[in-house]
DNA sequence: GCACTTGCCTTACGATGTAAATTTATGCTG
DNA sequence: CAGCATAAATTTACATCGTAAGGCAAGTGC
C-alpha cells in the first residue's frame, strides 16, 4: 500500500464510497446513507470516509452530482438520437420520465433530497448547470423547425417545471389513479404546444 | 393539575407541541425538530411528548396535516372572494404563490419533507386530500364561464403540477435570475390558457 | 384512608456524526 | 539496511438523537 494516495487512488476511492452510498440510499432510503454504513460497506472504519470527504454533507453532494450525472447523460443521449426536431424533443421528454421512473434514488437524489447550503459544492452545481442546460437546449431546434413560437429558454424552463412538478408528485403518492402522470404529461403538454404554437397557424 | 387529562386538555397540548416544532423548523429547519427541542421550548421533560404522540414520526405527521389546513384555508378564502370565474381563479392562483413565498416553511412541511410511509396518518391523508380538492376546484368554474374546455379536474391537476414545479424549483434555488418564477408561471398559464380555450374561439 | 391509576420525570441504551489520540505501514534518509 | 518521519487508517471518546423502562407523586375511586 502506497504511503502517499495519488490523485487518481484519491478519486478512486471516492468512487467507491459514493457507489456503496447510493446503493444504500436507493434500497434503504436516507436512513440507510450513512457514514458508518458506507464504511463498512467498503469494510473500512468508520472514520476512514473523513480522510476522502470533509463531512457528510461533502459526501452527499458528491453522490448527488453524480446522480445529476447520469440524468444528463441518459437526456443527452435520447435527445442525440435521429429524427427531427419534434421527434428528438419527444425522445428527451420520454428519457425524462423514464429515468424518473426506472431511476427514482436518482432522481429523489436530485431534487427530493434538500440539501440546504448546496450551492457551496462547485461539482455539486456544475453537474445541476449541465443538466438544467439539457433540459432546455431541446426547445431550440422546436423553435427553429416552426412547432413553437417563443423565448426557447423560458419556454424550456416551462417544460422542465411541468415535467418536475408532476414527477414529484408522482413519486409522492399524490396523484390518484384517475389522473396519472401519464394522462397529466400528455394533455400538459398537448396544451403547452398548443399554447406556443406559431400565432399564424 | 388534574389527573386525568380531558381530551380538550389532550388536544391542546398537542396543539403547542405543533406549534413549538413549528417554531423550530422554521427558524432551524429539519435539523431544529427534535423532540427534545420541542419538550424543553414547552418546559418540560424530552419525554413528555410521549404522551400526546406516539413517536416523532407521528408528530410530523401532524405537523404536517396543520400546514396542509393552513393551505387549504388560504386558497379557499382567495377562492372566495368575489368576481367573475376567471378572476377568483387567478386569486386563488395568487394566493398560492404567496402562500409559497411567504410561508416556506408550510409549503416545505407540505412538499419538500419526504415522509416515506406517510399513508398511514389518517389526518395528515385527510389535509392533503382537503388541499388537492381546494387546489383543484378553481378549475369548474372556468369551463361553466368558458374559459376554458376540458375535463376540469385534469385541468386542475395540470395547473397544480405546473404551480407545484416551478415553486419547489424556485424554493431549492434552481431557477436563476433570468428566468424567476414569475416569469415562468405568468408565461405557462398563459400558454395553458390559449392550449385549452374552446376550439370556436 | 388507602390502593390504584395516570401523567410526568429520570435514567439508560443504541445509533449517529465527528473530534482527538493512537496505531500502522511505507518510503526516505543516513 | 536500520530507523525515522509521516500519511493513512483505526480506535477511542463525546455530544446528540430517538425512545424503552422504570420510578415518583398527585389525584381518583373504594
Amino acid at each position: 500500500m502506497p504511503k502517499i494516495l495519488s490523485t487518481a487512488e484519491v478519486s478512486d476511492f471516492r468512487e467507491r464510497l459514493c457507489e456503496a452510498a447510493e446503493e444504500l440510499y436507493a434500497e434503504h432510503g436516507m436512513e440507510g446513507f450513512t457514514l458508518r454504513n458506507v464504511a463498512r460497506e467498503l469494510g473500512v472504519s468508520p472514520m476512514t470516509p473523513y480522510r476522502y470527504f470533509h463531512d457528510k454533507d461533502e459526501m452527499l453532494a458528491a453522490v448527488r452530482a453524480r446522480a445529476f450525472t447520469r440524468f444528463s447523460e441518459a437526456l443527452e443521449k435520447a435527445f442525440a438520437s435521429g429524427g427531427d426536431a419534434g421527434s428528438r424533443a419527444d425522445a428527451a421528454g420520454e428519457a425524462y420520465v423514464r429515468f424518473a421512473l426506472e431511476q427514482p434514488a436518482d432522481y429523489k437524489l436530485m431534487f427530493d433530497v434538500s440539501q440546504p447550503g448546496d450551492e457551496k459544492y462547485p461539482e455539486l452545481n456544475a453537474a445541476a448547470g449541465r443538466a438544467t442546460q439539457t433540459l432546455t437546449r431541446h426547445v431550440f431546434p422546436l423553435i427553429e423547425a416552426g412547432f413553437l413560437e417563443g423565448d426557447p429558454d423560458l419556454i424550456g424552463h416551462i417544460f422542465w417545471a411541468t415535467l418536475h412538478g408532476t414527477m414529484m408528485l408522482h413519486l409522492a403518492g399524490k396523484l390518484g389513479t384517475q389522473y396519472d402522470y401519464r394522462k397529466i404529461l400528455d394533455a400538459a403538454f398537448t396544451a403547452l404546444i398548443r399554447g406556443f404554437a406559431p400565432k399564424g397557424k
